[in-house]
DNA sequence: CGGATTTAGTTTCCGCGTAAACTAAATTTT
DNA sequence: AAAATTTAGTTTACGCGGAAACTAAATCCG
């Protein structure tokens, strides 16, 4: 009734053949279901994903350059302007240019902004754990330790 | 010399706290290189992961509705349009709308289409391999595993 | 010192991917 | 069979992220 090697009907199974076992595809896929699980469970606050971990790291290095944390977080200069535009004009950041250097940007948190992450730190950590929806905690730890290895994570750039 | 809370110093070791351990954020990273190393490795040709993706499976499934590749690999039908219409652009795939189903739209490879996924078949599947750099095949073999299940592929959508 | 280079960040422009609204065709309802 | 609904894909308008060119300040060097 179908044709045999033309996919006629609509039903049949889609062959993907290797890419299946492709890192580049899956680590979209999984790219794609953080993303979700991460609006589900804290998406009413509206900062994405980026914006929080700035946000975080802000509040671990309180007077941070702006630059180092585009570097540290692999977010690009040009990038990293809009968003502690966003942060600032949401009321969260305040930015700050040093005497000793007029170029440079550091970066604070706001009262407001501490208030912030301190309201969703527990949110925001937890994140881990919802997205670990198919896993195991132990797999959830071995698939995070990968990732640190091939991401480098460790071994800084 | 330096002022204890603030991050003063430009060398100072810049605290990361949780997020090092955050699913979504590691993803991002592990993204963020999986995309270089395909530039690194297959840039010449000129096509985006994404579009080779979609031409594999074409080629695999020849006269697969776009809509059905869209959903098979997570691209949104709007994505869809212009991506396909790119690949038309280039020569290698062409439309063709069904008369059972004035509506639908099916995929096939032009022969350049073919001829391009065979001649950069080798380079594509290695593309899993070269990006393992900081992995062993083990390794590589187990975080393929772990993301396969992450993301649910096996399951299904 | 004063010109050349480097560094920090910004601005402009562009492409990718999406949501929402839309067009057209098929299907369901009555 | 006509109206209502669903389905397939496209169009439009927008936001995110990046590359390249630029501005301004600091450093290097002769």
């Amino acid at each position: 009734m179908r044709d045999a090697m033309e996919q006629e009907a609509e039903d049949a199974p889609i062959r993907m053949g290797a890419i299946t076992d492709s890192l580049g595809f899956l680590i979209r896929l999984a790219q794609i279901k953080a993303f979700d699980n991460f609006f589900e469970n804290l998406g009413d606050h509206g900062l994405k994903p980026g914006e929080f971990t700035v946000l975080w790291v802000i509040g671990l290095n309180p007077g941070l350059r702006q630059g180092s944390i585009a570097n540290t977080l692999r977010i690009k200069p040009a990038h990293m302007t809009k968003l502690t535009a966003r942060l600032v004009q949401r009321g969260l950041v305040t930015r700050k240019t040093p005497k000793s250097d007029r170029r440079a940007v550091r970066l604070y948190l706001t009262e407001e902004g501490s208030g912030f992450v301190e309201a969703h730190r527990e949110n925001f950590l937890s994140f881990n754990f919802t997205e670990k929806d198919n896993l195991s905690q132990e797999e959830a730890d071995q698939l995070t330790s990968l990732l640190k290895k091939f991401t480098g994570l460790n071994a800084c750039h």
